[in-house]
DNA sequence: TTCATAAGTGACCGAACGGTCATATTTGAA
DNA sequence: TTCAAATATGACCGTTCGGTCACTTATGAA
């Protein structure tokens, strides 16, 4: 990786959090430059303009949901242990991916009417979690480890849901005691899929 | 009402759908100028700071939200009718209390990292909202009409998180399929705890 | 009708905004 | 080691920001 290449990736990463919170329009370049400790010129070698920085911080927000979830998954073995992973990662909004919380929400709910580009990024990030969790579904379904007439897109739309609504809930409120609740009672839901 | 107690009114509402949609940071004061039709210094007759006015409009949309259900639930009698309403008015995505969709997620997501008396605001908002889900299901129960042993208090934290949840997904996607899908489940859940 | 008060105006203020660019420094392939 | 290209700097630009204020106009009680 070259100096340049290290820098622009650098910034992205000091940055992340700071549009996570702030959202983008209210965060500043001057932001950046604090917490980079870097010039104004500097960050417009790398970034043509703060949208494109933007742009870059939300994949990378994105990606850093991605990998946590990852890491964890790595023990689950059943498609049951899978959906309680998930379900542990993302309730745990006490440590969350990148701090501010749940990036599709925190950028989804600020671009549905102001940024079209970003909010198409969010939609595909949305609708491919729940794939995720319908795919984990069906193959659970396959090996026999749940009712077969499970409605598995139904549920995984519906575990989204439950789980984001959870979030909103849970940051605005400062603590995690109702999305405790609601990943118990999901818990529940999957295990009255399962067969004995 | 007053000559001035007018004009501040007509610029809550005039204001309302525009905080709503851009959020309050990213809502500029010559925003609300263009909207009003009125200049700055007027403004600042009637709000002393933009934060001030922001307060107003956020109490305004919470209650417009409060009034378009209670509208809708003139019609309803039992609990059942009445719960129904509630997910056909929230899930109506296309036709919000607000242009710009729910104002407690809206807000909720802008202001839990960066405006503490906004985010208590909506903290109350979204508790009572739960609250009076719990209540109606309770009196639900006293009538006879649901399971006497239906967890009220756990039911109310999923539907509302359940629909806020569909609310982000409609929002982003640009559309009420994966809302109304949930509203439907919804209904069979509470249908499920009905007594014959 | 009077007239003190309320309401409305718009030029103006300093600060912060996103972005540019001439210049200086650093990098790393040749 | 050389040196062109890449990277970093910060003063600077025009614009917009939230907010102020001297002033004009409208209101409505007496």
């Amino acid at each position: 990786m070259s100096k340049g290449e290290a820098t622009r990736q650098f910034i992205i990463e000091k940055a992340a959090p700071i549009f996570n919170k702030k959202g983008i329009a209210a965060t500043a370049m001057s932001d950046i430059m604090d917490a980079t400790k870097l010039a104004k010129g500097s960050l417009y070698v790398h970034f043509e303009n703060k949208d494109v920085l933007a742009a870059e911080v939300v994949d990378h927000n994105l990606n850093l949901g991605r990998k946590k979830l990852q890491a964890a998954l790595n023990i689950a073995g059943t498609s049951k242990e899978k959906l309680f992973t998930y379900i542990d990662v993302v309730t745990d909004i006490l440590n969350p991916p990148v701090p501010g919380g749940c990036p599709m929400i925190n950028f989804g709910m600020e671009a549905d009417d102001t940024n079209p580009e970003i909010k198409q990024k969010i939609n595909q990030a949305i609708e491919s979690t729940q794939q995720w969790i319908s795919d984990i579904i069906k193959q659970g379904i396959k090996a026999g480890e749940f009712r077969p007439d499970w409605n598995h897109k139904e549920f995984a739309t519906i575990m989204f849901a439950m789980v984001e609504g959870g979030i909103v809930i849970g940051r605005v409120a400062g603590n995690n005691t109702k999305i405790k609740a609601i990943g118990k009672a999901l818990k529940q839901m999957i295990s009255s899929q399962q067969l004995t």
